[in-house]
RNA sequence: GGGCGAGUAGCUCAGUUGGUCUAGAGCACCUGCCUUACAAGCAGGGGGUCGGGAGUUCGACUCUCUCCUCGCCCACCA
């Protein structure tokens, strides 16, 4: 038997742990295990129930206890050969190399709010996870790790150890970023989890170039590419960003070969002229048209080149002049190809000078540029230098200048693909949220350039194409399919391509692969892709709408005829409160896990969506230094609204039940509803339709923002509050029913918030339905408005309350009178259908308004000494006796007089109007003569009170 | 240069097809409260010529034009 007073002990001092988390985890999984031996919620005396219920919601203790729980119960988990309509989403698959950044706990919250939404509505859903094996940032990493730790170069261990060392690597700290998003509480389906260079996805990524290789898609070609020296590897145009340098223009001195005329031509990089090859001018620049054909020097390297006619010469730009240097520009190297020059490469691939750069070959480009323009200086050859800012090409990776480097290197021809992903995306058939999107899709797609797939790495997916010896060679699965496919006999000798594929050439396929297609060259079709092909939803920051978005279009449409998913919704972009983009590189984001760690994961969760409106940046008041981030106590004090709020109605219930002598079995008879009890009824229905439809539009804000307006307002505010007042002028059984009329619709509030706050809501479900601990809020259905309940007439009438009851309030505060010290009120009210509600709720609103005696009728003498209001020609007397200032009372009506004959005098305006009269809805008019006569009737009522005063 | 988005209270933002808006909320601020869940709370209050200008309309935060400011994306001229 174990031992109640032990355990009494130990929760008595639960708060002097506080500090210890480690021992409040003990001693709450302690009595978790009486839990669920059903050993304490029947027999431990209330003291000890009340320390279940701590005063303040305490967020790690539900965390740590249920999310190990809910993957225990297998609830993430999909079944493909479910009956039930199927709901996913693809999570997209953070680097190898991540750590959990807000960017994450925005995306992850949003899917996470998505898919728990619909698991509830009873979809099959499957959030599939994944990671991506990010080519050049993880060989960087590994790298720099090799080079610290034992002093060696990825060369020294050959590409066979070092891709075995990445593997080492990413086993050993491959994970970290799915253990933090655990924290967060996503309820993704991680035995699913797929990595893209797992063997299936590998087989894809294969199957998928042999294919367009085979259909004429890829092909190999001589280029100018964008090059990172640092990474020593080919990037894509996508991974270049522009950024504005301030830089020297030096106007170099090109005389001819025959007098002592130059050209004068500008260059930035003056460590290039060793491959210039011609000067271009305008052919329409009447300044040169007579020196085409002729001869000029270039200066330094003593090179005879010609000067040619070319439209890339900007007759407005600088002196019109422009060196042409095909290898290191690819305007240049348009240029040359349409007048068949040469190409003199100067530079290598660590960017230092070749040896056509005479002296200064070895020398870094940057060093090189400032030797040269010395040299250029004495030689006298500059005519002058500015200051010029202007933009350089950036690697996104390493941040260096990117060289435009001529090589061989593989590409995808884009246009075909992308005619039917921008169809399908024009046609409304893939959505896009916020929809202006689609302009900057279509804009890329109608602009679309070949795709530069091939980077000079090692880890990554090695190229599937096999070379003979005499340069034949095509794309196969392997070395016997290669000789297949080229005729070969078994023991030609092969070898295969040495690059590797750029990541996002996995990462394209990714709806296809997680879902197992092609994963052994041969499964056309899998359970999964059948069951949930196209995904439902993609989260996702814009920054990736053409490395990602637009490639899977283009790819699932391609190879599976479908698009990849039917909606996508764009995240906001988190920056801190100078409006920076929160970076590692800037060091202005705290650890999301510190902020987790501070609030809970439900409040960070319920603050990120609550600040972050669809397409729009969200400014967030970081605090690195602290760890900080102030405004998560939005959500962290809504978590601890919602808990007291539970923890006063089980309260209530409790004494209910133990004033009932134990007898709960007590049922709410529809009759004795109050108007309260309808109006909140209505409210939380009216609540529910709007806020499943806000989640239907994707206006995740709008929901958070309506959740926690009805339940802080229209619920704690005002509802509990007359509940309290209701259970005071009820019998035993009377408390009882209207306690659990309350938890019922607090229930159907805690479904409604489960899918953005899943921790606290699951705690407070099981406290207050003593479910046991394998059952689970989170498979329980999503509520559902039911219209009989919703009565927009109930609602003006406790509008009608409220606003008497604040009238009241206001009126009381414009005194010195203490809250406590209730006072006497009357109230007259002409209209009879009105007026019964308000005897109805007579108890409420003297309880609320803290009334001593409270008089309502058709008619009420102005009680002497009394401060007086009109509320929609409802008249309130509130009494004060000696304590009234008769003075600020004047004061405050005649101020009221003259609010109401200016607004009179408006609406007469308007109305006196005919062309108002004429052209406005008739219940515009109408309504504005209703306010015209309302507000006389106060008027009259306003200045007969500060007369009577 | 082209495109997109934004400018509403000190700050962060709502404001649905123009009329019930005397423009709202949270935070901050001021006043009063330990009122039988919650001080991570309760009650009340001050604060905005809705970026400027023009136009359409009986009526404009909302529609049109124009200008200004900020942010992002694309292109890129040596």
């Amino acid at each position: 038997m174990f031992n109640v007073k032990l355990l009494f002990d130990i929760s008595k001092h639960v708060d002097k742990y506080h500090q210890n988390i480690f021992q409040r985890v003990a001693i709450i999984s302690y009595l978790c295990k009486l839990k669920k031996n059903n050993l304490y919620y029947n027999k431990i005396n209330t003291t000890t129930m009340k320390k279940e219920f701590p005063k303040a919601y305490e967020p790690i203790l539900s965390e740590d206890k249920w999310y190990p729980l809910w993957l225990e119960n297998k609830i993430f988990a999909a079944d493909n050969n479910s009956n039930k309509e199927a709901y996913s989403i693809l999570m997209p698959p953070p680097n190898v190399t991540g750590i959990l950044h807000f960017g994450h706990v925005l995306n992850s919250t949003l899917q996470d709010i998505y898919i728990r939404w619909k698991r509830m509505q009873g979809y099959e859903v499957c959030w599939f996870p994944g990671m991506d094996h990010a080519g050049i940032a993880t060989q960087a990493r590994v790298e720099k790790e090799l080079k610290a730790t034992e002093n060696l170069s990825r060369y020294d261990l050959g590409r066979e150890k070092f891709v075995e060392k990445v593997w080492e690597w990413k086993e050993k700290y491959g994970g970290i970023i799915f253990n933090q998003l655990q924290k967060l509480g996503i309820s993704t389906d991680w035995d699913r989890t797929l990595f893209t260079m797992d063997e299936s996805a590998s087989n894809a990524v294969k199957e998928v170039f042999i294919r367009l290789f085979d259909e004429g898609l890829v092909y190999k070609g001589k280029r100018i590419i964008n090059w990172s020296p640092l990474a020593q590897t080919a990037l894509s145009d996508e991974e270049v960003e522009f950024k504005e340098i301030n830089e020297k223009l030096y106007t170099l001195r090109y005389y001819f070969e025959d007098s002592n005329d130059y050209l004068m031509v500008a260059t930035v990089r003056t460590e290039t002229i060793f491959g210039d090859i011609a000067v271009a001018v305008n052919p329409n620049d009447e300044r040169y048209k007579h020196l085409i054909g002729k001869n000029v020097i270039v200066p330094l390297v003593g090179r005879k080149v010609p000067v040619i006619p070319d439209e890339h010469a900007d007759p407005e730009f600088g002196t019109g002049c422009v060196k042409i240097t095909p290898a290191h520009d690819p305007n240049d190297f348009l240029v040359g190809e349409r007048h068949n020059l040469d190409i003199i490469n100067t530079i290598n691939p660590d960017a230092t000078l070749n040896e056509n750069a005479g002296e200064f070959a070895g020398l870094d480009r940057f060093e090189a540029r400032k030797r040269v323009s010395k040299k250029l200086e004495e030689l006298n050859l500059i005519e002058k230098v500015e200051d010029y800012a202007h933009n350089v090409g950036i690697s996104q990776r390493g941040g260096e200048p990117v060289e435009p480097l001529l090589s061989d290197q593989w590409f995808v021809k884009m246009k075909p693909l992308a005619e039917l992903a921008l169809k399908v995306v024009q046609d409304g058939e893939i959505k896009f949220h916020p929809n202006h999107w689609i302009k900057t899709y279509e804009h890329w797609m109608n602009n679309i350039k070949d795709w530069c797939i091939s980077r000079q790495l090692w880890w990554g997916h090695q190229i599937p194409v096999y070379y003979t010896e005499d340069g034949r060679f095509t794309a196969a699965i392997d070395e016997a399919h290669a000789r297949e496919k080229l005729g070969l006999d078994a023991n030609v000798a092969l070898k295969q391509e040495e690059d590797v594929l750029d990541t996002w050439f996995s990462s394209w396929l990714w709806p296809m692969t997680t879902m197992g297609w092609m994963n052994d060259h041969k499964t056309e079709s899998t359970p999964d892709l059948e069951k949930f092909l196209p995904t439902d939803l993609l989260v996702t920051g814009p920054d990736i709408i053409f490395f990602w978005v637009a490639r899977m279009i283009m790819a699932t449409e391609k190879f599976k005829g479908e698009i990849p998913f039917k909606d996508v919704y764009f995240t906001s972009m988190i920056r801190d409160g100078q409006g920076r983009k929160l970076s590692k590189s800037l060091g202005n984001s705290p650890d999301p896990l510190n902020i987790i760690a501070k609030y809970g994961a439900d409040a960070v969760r319920f603050t990120m969506i609550f600040l972050a409106p669809l397409g729009q940046d969200v400014r967030m008041d970081v605090d690195v230094d602290a760890q900080d981030i102030p405004s998560m106590e939005i959500g962290r004090n809504f978590a601890n609204k919602v808990w007291n709020a539970g923890r006063f109605l089980n309260m209530k219930l409790d004494q209910a039940i133990e004033n009932n002598n134990g007898n709960s079995d007590v049922c709410i008879d529809e009759n004795t509803l109050t108007t309260a009890d309808k109006w909140i009824r209505s409210r939380y229905n009216t609540t529910i339709e709007k806020l499943n439809q806000s989640l239907s539009d994707f206006k995740v804000t709008e929901y958070s923002k309506m959740l926690y307006d009805f339940i802080w307002r229209d619920f704690c505010d005002w509802y509990v509050e007359i509940v309290k007042i209701q259970f005071n002028d009820a019998d035993s059984a009377k408390q009882v029913a209207i306690a659990k009329f309350a938890i019922e619709i607090y229930e159907g509030i805690l479904r409604m918030l489960h899918p953005v706050m899943p921790f606290i809501t699951e705690e407070l479900w099981h406290l207050l339905s003593g479910k046991d601990d394998n059952e689970t809020i989170s498979t329980q259905a999503t509520p559902m408005p039911n219209n009989t309940h919703i009565d927009s007439n109930i609602e003006d009438k406790l509008a009608l309350v409220q606003n008497i009851v604040e009238e009241i309030r206001k009126l009381r505060s414009s005194t010195s009178i203490p809250p406590s010290q209730k006072l006497p009120v009357a109230i007259a009210i002409k209209e009879n259908a009105i007026r019964e509600v308000f005897s109805e709720a007579k108890n409420v609103i003297a309880g609320m308004a803290k009334c001593s005696e409270l008089e309502i009728a058709e008619s009420v003498e102005k009680p002497s000494s009394s401060l007086s209001s009109v509320v929609r020609e409802i008249e309130i007397f509130v009494s004060l006796g000696d304590a009234i200032d008769l003075d600020k009372e004047r004061e405050r009506l005649e101020k009221e007089i003259a609010r109401l004959e200016g607004n009179i005098r408006a609406c007469e305006k308007k109305l006196s109007n005919e062309k108002f009269v004429s052209n406005a809805p008739a219940d515009v008019v109408a309504y504005e003569k209703e306010k015209l006569d309302s507000m006389k009737e106060s008027l009259l009522k306003v200045k007969d009170n500060l007369a009577n005063l």
